[in-house]
RNA sequence: GGGAUUGUAGUCUAGCUUGGUAUGAUACUAGCCUGGGGGGCUAGUGGUCGCAGGUUCAAAUCCUGCCAAUCCCA
């Protein structure tokens, strides 16, 4: 068979797009569904949003956070309560408008996000300021119609997702939720999928319709474009009066409570995909791939094959007495060169080959998948590979820092700024704080506000479009 | 929203211009030989040619519509 044929064709470099979907497919995470827009998680897809799900939740429990869950359909009467939010989720809803053959009067919704309907519940939950907070999560999928540019696990017209929704007595502690919530975001991301991400507060323009405001974790990818990688709202009281999500006070006066909503989705799975792969396929960082070891024995013979399989055996063993995930590749009639291959195309982190020289020197290979580095572990040492696991789980954190920091650009030159807009990156560039010049620069490059840093403060510059004192310095970028 | 390209076995593909029931590879199954970076030989299995209409004695091929995928522009 020729080589070029059976693993990823095209090189991350020259053909990104195509080069992602072929991992994807390739390395079955995901297949296309028979409906535009749609995926199928296949295991090790699945498996990857299973051990984030389990993280996330250890995180949330900590945090006093339950799970719940919501139906999939909201009555048109419901979703259109909230003006403004029902204007910017509008164009996107699918609509279901028959039960068999009869048209049902309020249409329903499927779900884009589940807002209006958690609030109608839980103004039925809260009367005193005894049922407060109420911070429930829910694990469940969004719908919204993507007519063009899908895209596995970036794109796609339904995505698993997980929406929390918090609910306050005061403003400080809602906010403070809003902080706490994206704070595990990012350490989860930052630990679990080995990728840096920038927080910070979104644009009035960019901001989650219905919010007071919009936090967000935004992280680079190797094309340049900038992806949303979760967002934490702080919804004020919004919601809370037009769906009277109210509580009587300690004092018996009735008060507006204070919300809090958030998500993260399998995006995140794409956004791993994209910073780890390589042209040999998938990188999985360590902590969250479904198998974390693969052992290939190779023999000869029968007798070969009896003493390398024992030994492996033995070795399965004491690592899985360490927690540690690991598989034996024991199918017959592949060369172990085929498959090295196919699990690198799968991004297992480490790989052990034993063969009879191994069993000879007592010792066998290891071969780390991030780095395809190989060296020699000795039999007795087999207690550091779950050492070896986190290291290059760190590693990996490090790598992906530095590609994002190479793509991180001060600049306050416009034209330097819309020359170099078009190779990608993160762009630090002073901003005036007016709507206009966002809405020019969006206009004229392409790029948005993704993110307001945190204490990004600056009043000593000059406006990059319009030349007026600054205000702040967010960063620009192109996104997916 | 506008445009372009594509759809034939699990995968990739020939055939389409000039209509006559589909080519090759790989994968898969069985057996033997192999085995430290995508092995070899032999014999097999697998297709309503994306879907639905139309033209025709006859459609993968020509026409229309739809579905899906990819890319470019807004």
């Amino acid at each position: 068979m020729v080589k070029e044929d059976v693993g990823i064709t095209v090189a991350k470099e020259d053909d990104f797009s195509e080069w992602y979907t072929q991992v994807v497919l390739k390395a079955k995470l995901a297949d296309y569904a028979p409906v535009k827009g749609l995926i199928v998680l296949r295991p090790d897809g699945y498996s990857i949003w299973e051990s984030l799900r389990s993280t996330f939740d250890k995180k949330f429990a900590k945090n006093g956070i339950r799970n719940g869950f919501l139906p999939i359909l909201i009555p048109e009467s419901l979703l259109g309560k909230e003006q403004k939010h029902f204007a910017g989720f509008n164009p996107e809803v699918f609509w279901v408008t028959h039960s068999g053959t009869n048209e049902i009067g309020d249409r329903l919704a499927l779900r884009p996000t589940s807002e209006t309907l958690a609030y109608t519940l839980y103004s039925k939950w809260i009367q005193s300021w005894r049922d407060l907070p109420l911070k429930i999560n829910f694990w469940n999928t969004a719908l919204r119609a993507e007519i063009k540019a899908t895209k596995p696990f970036l794109r796609t017209s339904e995505f698993l997702w997980q929406e929390g929704h918090t609910v306050h007595s005061t403003e400080e502690e809602a906010e403070s939720e809003v902080m706490k919530i994206l704070e595990i975001y990012k350490n989860t991301v930052e630990e679990e999928l080995a990728i840096p991400v920038t927080t910070g507060k979104k644009s009035e323009k960019e901001k989650f319709v219905g919010a007071v405001y919009t936090t967000t974790m935004e992280s680079i990818m190797p094309d340049g474009k900038a992806l949303q990688m979760g967002t934490s709202h702080f919804l004020g009281q919004n919601f809370s009066k037009p769906f009277e999500v109210k509580f009587a006070d300690k004092d018996n006066v009735e008060h507006f409570a204070w919300q809090t909503s958030w998500g993260v989705s399998w995006r995140l799975i794409g956004a791993m995909i994209m910073v780890h792969g390589d042209n040999k396929g998938l990188v999985l960082p360590p902590k969250v791939a479904p198998i974390q070891v693969v052992i290939v024995p190779i023999y000869k013979n029968d007798e070969g094959k009896n003493i390398v399989s024992s030994k492996v055996e033995d070795i399965k063993n004491e690592l899985e007495l360490k927690e540690i995930r690991v598989h034996v590749d024991d199918r017959e009639g592949l060369s172990p060169g085929y498959k090295f291959n196919d699990w690198e195309l799968k991004g297992v982190p480490l790989r052990i080959e034993i063969g009879p020289k191994d069993i000879e020197k007592q010792s066998m290979i290891i071969a780390k998948r991030y780095n395809l580095e190989k060296s020699s572990l000795s039999f007795t040492e087999i207690e550091k590979i779950p050492t070896i696991l986190n290291e290059i789980q760190i590693d990996m954190l490090k790598n992906a820092k530095k590609q994002s920091e190479i793509n991180t650009i001060n600049i306050s030159n416009y034209d330097e700024f819309k020359s170099k807009i078009e190779k990608g990156g993160f762009f630090n560039a002073p901003w005036c704080g007016e709507l206009q010049c966002e809405e020019k620069i969006k206009e004229e490059t392409g790029a948005d506000i993704r993110v307001i840093p945190f204490d990004c403060e600056d009043r000593n510059q000059k406006c990059i479009y319009c030349q007026s004192q600054s205000k702040i310095i967010p960063i620009f970028a192109r996104g997916y």
